[in-house]
RNA sequence: GGGGUCGUAGCUCAGCUGGUUAGAGCGUCUGCCUGUCACGCAGAAGGUCGCGAGUUCAAAUCCCGUCGGCCCCGCCA
């Protein structure tokens, strides 16, 4: 089919335009027929220019354009032309012109969409999916890719500037059961036997400080068979660095600079560094939570101390067993009624929590079932400890430490939703969160893991604490966090053998099982490993923070459902009998 | 694996204490309309009430199961 290039893109004519002939090729987005003239909007993803058919113009391109529908591909010819006086549209960057059509040709048809092709739609989100193609054409889609590529160029720019070079690592590797599901790819040509896509190229990274490339970063696709959520996706993309000769200190400088560079480029907003740090302990004990959310004023505190001689029962259980007593004053929730109460007591129990203390502070005292156990001594201590007014609303939480403070701060995020605190326009909060434990106890298998991965190196300082009290060791491992999400994640590495061994006899590997699982890594490590450390942005999430959205879904191109299947091109999917006998694979069942 | 919520026209929803022919808005189609931009006016078409089984004289509505979307917990070195 013959049709013109196009002279102009639907988002670049204007006044200065007026007189020229032009072509136009884009979709039909807008069709406004009046009987005589006709009004289509024309969309492409640089913007939306109006064209006009007047029958007196030119009859024949008038007839044809009467046949236009939503979604029809064409190219037209005609005249940029002045819109009369008071007929100008001043929501549309082209909106003081409209071509006036000389020739249309219709590229192709279309089907009437399901849904609208424009912004703030009301539509359900798997119909989305399913026609992707169709919801990428609305512009805020559009953007939100233009975004994404954005902030890669940015990240690109900026990493080679600092003497970074970007590195493709295997997306075929081998297979380490430690920490996420592997997904798995089965060998055709070894029987038995399967690569794993990589959850993050964390081995390989490491390796080519070993290499001596000193400084590397990747913009790479990470796999990870976990259950997903609203900012989890089992493919996502990672900007993975790793540099050499560094402390924790280098990595911070580096990655602030990028941050500076986004905040700078995406929101126009000055990023002051460097950025504010909270251990994991404080993290915990003020907000519940390793990603803490700082545009939420409410602080928790620990209230042990307050009740080291109490005779409440619970309180006293709680403190025998090294456990927490976490309170929080929600402002101004004094009046909750009984029903509410319990609607929040219900919420904390779905979560896990054994119950709610509640407690209204009212200008005689305070008002609780619980009041009867406190002395006023520590009714007393309690509101002074937290700073309670009349008229507020006192949680508590109590039980094992690190579950009960988790449980707080899910308590902590419901009230600020209840109470509205967390306002789209507020300041974004970006912050380190440092000093991870090493090691996480894993009440089900009755053993230490890894927190970060068994490559992170423990404070030097807490090396000692290895063979005596794992639970004390904090890592040299650092979390970046923007408005409560985590966006990146790093550590110093371990570049010693003897510590590297050391780290796999606490998380219990024999030699064997170390060699057999991390070999390859064991092995370079003994050809002069340099000090080394990075971090990886979680790219996705840092888009759709940037982008101002709920769910990473609306800044990747293709993503899969909660349930992890992609409704546009139906996979995952069954494969024929002949496939999986080439791969040597029976199912089972 | 668990909890919550949703599923009715192409879309967004109403109807749900069982009872006539299941409605609305938008969209689509047809006709009219020469400056619209959410064009307007008139008319029409459009339904496996997610699916299956059950209770009942009778089920969109009640019960059970199942499938799917979304959110959360667990999980995510």
């Amino acid at each position: 089919m013959y049709f013109k290039q196009r002279t102009h893109t639907c988002g670049e004519l204007r006044e200065e335009n007026i007189g020229q002939e032009v072509v136009l090729n884009g979709w039909v987005d807008t069709r406004r027929d009046l009987g005589g003239v006709i009004f289509i909007e024309m969309r492409d993803r640089y913007g939306v220019t109006q064209i006009v058919f007047e029958p007196h113009f030119n009859e024949a391109a008038h007839h044809e354009g009467k046949v236009l529908r939503g979604e029809f591909v064409v190219s037209v010819e005609g005249i940029v032309r002045k819109r009369p006086e008071g007929t100008e549209n001043d929501r549309l960057p082209t909106g003081t012109i409209d071509v006036l059509v000389n020739k249309v040709i219709i590229l192709n048809q279309a089907k009437t969409p399901p849904f609208a092709i424009q912004d703030d739609i009301d539509v359900h989100e798997d119909l989305r999916l399913k026609y992707r193609y169709l919801d990428l054409r609305r512009p805020k889609m559009q953007q939100a890719l233009m975004l994404r590529h954005k902030m890669y160029q940015i990240a690109r720019k900026y990493f080679d500037s600092k003497d970074f070079i970007e590195v493709e690592t295997p997306v075929l590797m081998k297979s380490t059961p430690e920490g996420a599901r592997d997904f798995l790819v089965p060998s055709r040509m070894h029987k038995g036997k399967f690569y794993a896509l990589p959850q993050s190229p964390q081995q390989y990274k490491q390796i080519l400080m070993v290499s001596g490339l000193d400084r590397y970063f990747q913009v790479v696709k990470c796999f990870r068979d976990e259950d997903l959520r609203a900012d989890r996706q089992p493919e996502f993309t990672q900007i993975d660095v790793e540099m050499s000769f560094v402390d924790q200190e280098q990595i911070f400088e580096v990655v602030e600079g990028l941050m500076v560079e986004y905040f700078k480029e995406v929101w126009n907003k000055e990023l002051v560094t460097p950025l504010p740090r909270l251990t994991y302990d404080a993290a915990m004990e003020k907000y519940g939570s390793d990603k803490p959310d700082l545009r939420v004023g409410l602080e928790m505190k620990l209230l042990n101390h307050v009740f080291e001689n109490s005779t409440f029962r619970v309180f006293q259980d709680s403190i025998a067993k090294g456990g927490a007593i976490s309170g929080l004053v929600a402002p101004g929730c004094g009046d909750y009624t009984r029903n509410q109460l319990d609607v929040l007591t219900d919420f904390i129990k779905k979560l896990g929590a054994g119950g709610l203390i509640w407690i209204r502070v009212k200008e005689e005292g305070l008002e609780s079932p619980t009041m009867k156990f406190l002395t006023p001594e520590e009714q007393a201590n309690l509101t002074a400890e937290l700073g309670a007014k009349p008229g507020d609303l006192l949680l508590i939480l109590t039980g094992a430490k690190w579950k009960t403070l988790s449980l707080m701060g899910m308590l902590r995020l419901e009230m600020a939703r209840r109470l509205d605190l967390i306002k789209p326009d507020a300041e974004p909060k970006l912050l380190w969160v440092t000093d991870f434990p090493s090691f996480e106890w894993d009440e089900e298998t009755k053993r230490f893991y890894a927190m970060h991965h068994p490559f992170t190196s423990p404070r030097l300082e807490d090396v000692e604490f290895m063979d005596t009290d794992l639970s004390k060791v904090k890592a040299r491992a650092y979390d970046l966090v923007l408005n409560g999400s985590e966006v990146a994640g790093g550590s110093i590495r371990i570049h010693d053998s003897a510590l590297q061994n050391k780290m796999f006899k606490a998380l219990g590997y024999t030699p064997e099982d170390a060699q057999e699982k991390f070999g390859f890594l064991m092995n370079a490590f003994q050809y002069g490993a340099p000090p080394h450390g990075g971090i990886a942005f979680g790219f996705d999430r840092l888009a759709m923070i940037f982008a101002g959205e709920q769910s990473i879904r609306d800044v990747i191109a293709f993503p899969k459902t909660a349930s992890g299947i992609s409704l546009m091109d139906e996979c995952p999917s069954p494969v024929s009998d002949d496939q999986l006998k080439e791969l040597h694979i029976r199912l089972r069942g």
